[in-house]
DNA sequence: GCCGTTTTCGGCCCGACTGTTTTCAGTCG
């Protein structure tokens, strides 16, 4: 069941960004900030929840999130939303933009959108302008063509969410999410919900409080804006034919029609209504009929991608992909000693309800300035984790770090420092623009470290906000297969990095994966399933990752 | 706006980088 928390954080944040581009004071900018985090990472649902025993939370915005959740807006949200228009808020999205720079363009030049930007800068208006030199205006049509690759898709976090809370909402008599986010795909353009129910679904849709704008409504098809941006079409579907139409709509087009040359071979029609002989129907209310007829097992939706499945399925050949049960632990997650919102016996305890074999605590290392980290404060962390050991007498709890890999591959903390950690995870946080020759020769050196046994979000791109580094990725995994070392698919929706694509290529050169949610909060732990489905988009099986083997296996390769 | 074993007022993760500025503002992690 869909949790309102992460709609009241969505609005909190959205407030605290028109707040500070309207001049607010930054420290309470900070706050809604920190509330929305902390409500996000709230590990029960906030409906159900006294607001102020949220730590964050004062008098002022539990009213805020109160009124949140009885109408889906608050006050002074309503207020901002009429100040700032929508395209403001959306040139922030532009890199290297912020929110001063763009309150600046908007008063000054009236500049309201990205699409505006562009022109602007075409029509040479920038020209000129205080603080805009020839640099700033590069770097913005920069940004701005990372903006139009990523184009108005969300991550598969934003879009799950969503998806799951306008089910909750509808009262139907079947109801699931199909297309992209089906598919499990990284980044989601549109949501696609089927439905089974009266057409009184249709109005009680449009009145949502999530429902900003209705872009077409018909009898069969509802198309909608929500307050976040995103289009979501619902449609009604006779319940007869309700597997067909799962199979049409949860695609891939490819996929799709490569199927559908299987079918017409056979002189037969698929529609999102059935399988059809003439008028006899073969398949239509199971989607794994449709598959069975045409003479091969049920596809998994994340396979769907045209890219040699349904030859595989044909020949009986399909990966047995990993799943979510197949996880016995998690090897890259943090506390609040450094930038996660739960302390460390909170986090140990979530992870030992869901019932792991073992899980790594593994904070950011010193040279991540903001995060603070000292020697001592790592010794101080592992004194307790092991303290905390006692009470866990089933799961094995392993003190890790999260390394900073620096410009020349080196990492922050000497051999004999890294030798007293159980996992060592190195990521790359800083110089991303440096050459594809740097860049690769900075993962390979990682790679090559002994201590090193996971490299973490190995492109470091941020879905909508920062591109992927350039690295030669076939030197590099070779280089990880060579060394033994994993490659990390960091399940944060937002990261989802390693991309499917990659990890694909990746396994092809003997590469093995971890599967870690990079967890900064409680319900952060549950985002293994992204980073799943990412594997089985990569067409990973459990052999593939690290962290479905038993301990010893596990321990074995951690070198102890 | 939130929070409290130095505080109910006065602090608030902080440093690096970039471009533009002649001493710093904005952005980012």
């Amino acid at each position: 069941m869909a949790r309102a928390n992460d709609a009241v954080a969505a609005a909190l944040e959205e407030y605290a960004e028109l707040f500070a581009m309207t001049g607010g004071d930054a420290f309470r900018v900070r706050s809604y900030q920190k509330a929305a985090k902390a409500i996000a990472g709230f590990p029960e649902d906030i409906a159900a929840t006294a607001v102020r025993s949220v730590p964050g939370v004062g008098e002022a915005i539990a009213k805020k999130v109160e009124e949140f959740l009885t109408r889906g807006s608050f006050r002074q949200l309503d207020d901002l939303r009429g100040k700032v228009p929508e395209g403001v808020r959306r040139l922030t999205r532009v890199p290297s933009l912020g929110p001063k720079k763009a309150v600046f363009l908007f008063q000054e030049l009236g500049i309201d959108s990205p699409e505006a930007l562009a022109e602007a800068i075409g029509q040479g208006r920038l020209r000129g302008v205080k603080g805009f030199g020839p640099k700033t205006e590069a770097n913005l049509l920069h940004g701005l063509e990372q903006l139009e690759q990523a184009g108005a898709r969300v991550d598969i976090g934003t879009a799950m969410d969503l998806a799951e809370q306008i089910i909750a909402s509808l009262d139907a008599e079947r109801i699931a999410y199909a297309g992209s986010l089906r598919r499990m795909k990284e980044t989601i353009g549109d949501i696609d919900i089927l439905a089974v129910g009266p057409e009184s679904l249709m109005d009680d849709f449009r009145g949502m409080p999530y429902v900003a704008e209705v872009i077409a409504s018909g009898e069969k098809k509802t198309s909608v804006r929500t307050t976040q941006g995103v289009q979501v079409d619902l449609r009604l579907v006779p319940a007869a034919s309700w597997g067909a139409a799962m199979q049409y709509f949860t695609g891939s087009k490819e996929h799709n029609v490569h199927l559908r040359e299987l079918v017409v071979k056979r002189g037969w029609k698929l529609s999102e209504y059935g399988l059809f002989d003439g008028d006899r129907v073969i398949a239509a209310e199971r989607e794994e009929d449709v598959y069975e007829a045409l003479g091969m097992p049920w596809i998994p939706p994340t396979l769907r991608e045209d890219g040699g499945e349904i030859d595989a399925a044909l020949a009986g050949e399909l990966p047995d992909l990993v799943t979510v049960a197949d996880l016995r632990g998690d090897l890259h997650t943090h506390t609040d000693l450094t930038d996660g919102i739960a302390s460390l016996e909170e986090m140990v305890a979530a992870a030992a309800a869901r019932g792991y074999s073992y899980y790594a605590v593994t904070d950011h290392a010193p040279d991540l300035a903001m995060q603070r980290m000292t020697l001592e404060r790592a010794l101080e962390q592992r004194e307790r984790l092991r303290r905390l050991q006692a009470d866990y007498p089933d799961m094995r709890l392993l003190h890790g770090t999260e390394l900073n890999i620096g410009p020349d591959g080196s990492v922050d903390w000497p051999e004999e420092v890294l030798a007293g950690f159980d996992v060592c995870v190195a990521s790359v946080h800083s110089h991303f623009t440096q050459s594809r020759e740097e860049m690769t020769r900075r993962f390979v050196a990682a790679c090559e470290n002994p201590q090193v046994h996971i490299i973490g979000h190995p492109t470091t791109r941020r879905i909508g906000r920062r591109p992927p580094v350039d690295a030669d990725w076939d030197e590099v995994f070779r280089a990880a297969a060579r060394t033994g070392t994993a490659l990390e698919i960091d399940s944060a929706a937002e990261r989802s990095d390693l991309p499917s694509d990659l990890v694909r290529r990746a396994r092809h050169h003997g590469v093995r994966f971890s599967i870690d949610s990079d967890a900064h909060s409680v319900p952060g732990l549950a985002g293994q399933r992204f980073g799943v489905g990412v594997a089985q988009r990569g067409w990973l099986n459990a052999d593939d990752v690290i962290n479905t083997w038993p301990l010893e296996r596990l321990l074995d390769f951690l070198g102890r």
